[in-house]
DNA sequence: GCTAAACCTTCCCATCAAGGGAAGGTCAAC
DNA sequence: GTTGACCTTCCCTTGATGGGAAGGTTTAGC
């Protein structure tokens, strides 16, 4: 199978597969006498499980461990957990960051008029004006 | 005031005051006999206006456009809205996309023994085994 | 069996906001 | 007047992704 075919197949881009093989994500794949190269349903599998964790937001050097870790019969799930934890932690801060960022944002919205007048609070809340919802240093 | 002063007052590093120079962010510092960068009382509260509204997530871009608004004493509040508004958008976009991420992997995780054996629900979902939780194409 | 289109290959470039570091010029303290 | 701390510009790297060029291969139509 060729690789938009893969492509097609597995919802990852040809652009990507290549890349993913470059990065050492996936094994090189076969090649026809061509030079094309030539997926297994095993890469192909392999792919799907990739997109899937990229799904998840784990980076590509995640990635390569997890693929390590499901190729390995005697892996101890304890591992997989521990990747999946810290990852979670890793998501969940980050979340919280950009809720931080968004309440704010609604607050300072919220209470700018929005009409003609240049009056702002949001500009005001920028310019280091107090406002009573600005970040303090904890 | 030159740009390592300028840094510690504004909390922008001295390498990012001369990207924001160079992307037309702030007008060009002026420059002493040395060719040293010399910042206003003006140009040190750009900075720290850049400083605030990249802390709420805004884009260079993006804040191009408030500062001009900032200096335009005749600005409509309707424009500062508006932008503060499609950026709330994109913000909670992402966080959408990262909660459902963080969700399934807290489900996942919550499901793994975490031990030494192979078994793993977080390996098995990435591998496409129906779970109940995978995303469903809506 | 030829031709054109569709596909593949590699290689380089761009994104975005930041930092690293080299080579060389300037300034300030002692 | 030397030394060290600072500044200057320039180029490279990040991470995951896409764009596009130049050129080779395969396939479908005739």
């Amino acid at each position: 199978m060729n690789i938009g075919k893969a492509a097609q197949a597995t919802g990852v881009s040809a652009k990507m597969i290549r890349y993913y093989e470059a990065q050492g994500l996936i094994r090189p794949a076969d090649r026809t006498e061509g030079n094309y190269r030539d997926f297994s349903e095993r890469d192909l599998n392999d792919l799907r499980f990739i997109r899937r964790a990229r799904g998840l937001g784990f980076s590509i050097e995640e990635i390569s461990r997890l693929l390590s870790l499901w190729r390995d019969d005697a892996r101890p799930s304890r591992e997989v957990k521990a990747m999946a934890q810290k990852h979670l932690e890793d998501l969940d801060a980050r979340i919280r960051e950009m809720r931080e960022m968004a309440d704010t944002l609604r607050h300072l919205a919220h209470c700018c008029a929005g009409d003609d007048r240049p009056d702002c609070p949001i500009l005001s809340d920028l310019a280091g004006a107090p406002t009573g919802q600005e970040q303090r240093a904890d």
